[in-house]
Formats: structure tokens, sequence, C-alpha cells
DNA sequence: CATCCTATCTTTACATCGTAAAGATATAGG
DNA sequence: CCTATATCTTTACGATGTAAAGATAGGATG
């Protein structure tokens, strides 16, 4: 009768799996030490052992979440028939399916910023992006920091509008029927143009 | 003697300030209901009676925010001597200035998204992005809201990638010397020469 | 095989937080 | 003057992160 074994044998990985079903099921602000060690089904304080503290926790899920990240940016790009584009449409859908991962992981605050897993998984991810530029490079000029930044700002500030809700507003002056999806198409058609409107008031405003 | 009256006078101004206090100094997490009434001397349950709960006070506070970043923006698009892209660079300059309340003001789950002096500072203030393209509309196309998109988006995200810290990485490779405001030119330029990069994985990465 | 060491997990404890409820106090209106 | 009401305090409760000490099991060592 092995009703609750004292060693749980895999609790770290166990922990992690919890904290995601929380995640997804409740949002970032229902992720607790507490509530993952009772989702696990293990003493409150069992966590603090294989993480130290909540931002121990938290930052391996974003390692988790930056993994995942960095392998649909690659399969959607490298693609046989993929488009331009294609890596900011991934960008966006993976933020989508996984909004509190997102959240969690472009929110410094919660992380930690010397957890070496983080790090790394989040260099991997990113860096994909910092050789997003045709001629992927150690020592870039600003000119090409420039070119880089702007795709991974125009696509990135378009998911955190899209996860904070910002859109909403828009959406609802839009045609009837728009889509989100849809914004993000004009918007890149609008790039691809060259008529990205500045942020200039208008005068009457 | 008059050590602390029974009755404040103006506590509701009162906590707002002190809130704004710890804001600037000890950051967004460390603002709390308890902590604001420390700051302004009141017992720790005065807060509740003017503002209900704890998004009610952080609501307050970022409608206060919204209103000071609407008038910094109308007042760098509509000098005589305004470029382009000022709009950008004012967001960019309220966003580094004030980095803890613009986070809050962009985080929709800490803000009550029913309260009415909040949605009337954000889409007074918001609405000016809305109407950054040469001609403000009440019905857009899809075209035009593409277009005033980019713009947002580009510096949102921009701004957002530099609050998180996301920027020092780049920075490293970058020239010695580059600042964020050198990035951030050189994103603009590239906006402006139609260069943006998407966010297309090298295949070797 | 016995023993001890150590990693793993539980229990207990404490400070802090948001929030509700009830009590105290001052202001305003009749 | 006197009372109704808004304002503020006190008290209380459950939840959280975290530290510290205790319990347990597994493995190494003799």
């Amino acid at each position: 009768m092995k009703t609750t074994p004292y060693h749980h044998g895999a609790l770290k990985e166990g922990l992690l799996a919890a904290a995601e079903t929380i995640l997804q099921r409740d949002g970032l602000a229902a992720l607790t030490l507490r509530a993952a060690a009772r989702e696990a089904g293990v003493s409150h304080a069992a966590p603090a052992h294989h993480f130290g503290d909540l931002s121990g926790l938290l930052s391996e899920l974003a390692a988790e979440g930056f993994r995942r990240f960095g392998a649909q940016l690659k399969s959607a790009t490298q693609a046989t028939d993929s488009r331009r584009w294609d890596g900011a449409r991934a960008y966006l859908a993976f933020a989508t399916e996984n909004p509190a991962l997102f959240q969690l992981m472009f929110r410094s605050d919660r992380l930690d910023p010397t957890n070496p897993s983080l790090q790394e998984a989040r260099m991997q991810a990113l860096g994909l992006l910092a050789g997003a530029s045709e001629t992927p490079v150690d020592h870039p000029t600003v000119e090409q920091l420039g070119k880089i930044l702007g795709g991974w700002a125009l696509i990135h500030g378009f998911t955190m509008l899209q996860l904070d809700g910002r859109l909403k507003g828009l959406l609802r002056i839009a045609p009837e029927g728009t889509t989100t999806d849809a914004l993000l198409e004009a918007m890149l058609a609008t790039a691809d143009r060259n008529e990205l409107a500045p942020a200039k008031v208008a005068r009457d405003a």
C-alpha cells in the first residue's frame, strides 16, 4: 500500500508540471509556491528545497518557456515554404497560445536574473532574433542593430499590446469582423510599404 | 497642539502622493496598501475607504500617469520645431523617467478595468496615438489601423524591451559606448529606410 | 549486514499582505 | 444643541513567502 511515499522521486519535475497547470488554468497571479505544492500533493515548504524561492521556480518555468519559444520560432522560419514575417507570426502565436507564460518570460521583476538555466534558454531563443538579419555577426554595427531591433520591437510591441488588452479599443472602431490577426497582417503590410506612422499627435486632439 | 488630526482633510490626495513616492523610490512590487498608509501616516485600513481595494488605488495612480503621459506626448509633437518620430522619443522618455509608473499603466492585471477615471485618462492619452495618422478617422480602414499600429507597436515594443532589460544583451555586443538612445535612433532610421528585419531565424542558429 | 550520512520532505513558526467588520471621532445639517 | 454621516482606527482572519527544526528514506561505508 503505497499511499504517499515520503520521497516523491521526481518532485522537481512534478512541481514544474503543477506550476504550468496552474499558470494555464488560473493565470500568473495564482501561481504561488503553496499553490504549486498543493497541486503536486506535497507540503507547502517542499518547493523551497528544489527552487530556493519563488523566483527560482518561476525562472525555471520561464526557461522552459524560452526553449519551447525558440523551437517554435525556428520551425516557423526554417520551413521550406516559409514566408517573410513568418517569425513574427510565430512570435504572436506563441504568446496567444501561452499568454501567462509569455508574460512571465518577459516580466523581469519576478525572475531571478542570475539563474543560469534561464539565462541560457533566453539567449538561445532571443539570440535567434539577433541572428535574424541576413548576416549574423559578433560585432554588429549600430545600423545592423537598428535593423534587428526594428523587427523585434515591432512584433514584440504588437504582442504586448495584444496581451494587455490594448488592441480591443482599436478593434472596436475597426471594420466589422476585423480580427487580431488581420490587424497584424495590416501592420506588417504597412511596414513593407514603408508607411509606418510615427507617433505624431494630431493638432486638434 | 495639532498632533495627528483624526480627519486628514485631503487623505485621498495624500495617499496618491505617498503611493507615487513609493513607486519611484521602491518600485511597483513595494507599492502595497499598507505601505501607502504608512507613508501617509495613517492606519493601514484607511486607504480602503477611499479606493475600495488595491486595484482602485493603482488605477487612480495609473490614470494620473496617463494624463501626464498624454500631456508630454502632446507637447513633444506639437512643438513648432518638432521632428518626425518626436512622439516616439517622448514615449520612450516618459517610460525611462517613470519606469515603475509606466509598467503599472500597461499591466492590466493589477488595474481595475471598470475604473472610469482610468478609462477616460487612457482613452485620452492613447487616443492621441490613434489620431497619429494624417487623417484622424472615426471608422478607419484596416489599412489605416495597420499604419497606426505600426508606429505604436514599434515604439511600445522598444520601450517594453528596454524596461524589461532585454536591450542590455544587445548593448553588450554593440560598438563601445552605444547608448539606448542611439539604438532607438538607429531603429527609427531603419524604419524610415524601409529595412526592418523580419524575425527570420538564421538557418545556422 | 549494520550504521551513519545526507538529500528529501514535513511541521512549525513568523512577518507581511489584502480585506472585512466593528468601533471611535469629527464634521455638517437640522 | 444634537444627531446623522463621512472619515479614520482597531481588531481580526486567511493567504502568502520564507526560515528553522524535525522526520524519513536511500545510499554509501565500514
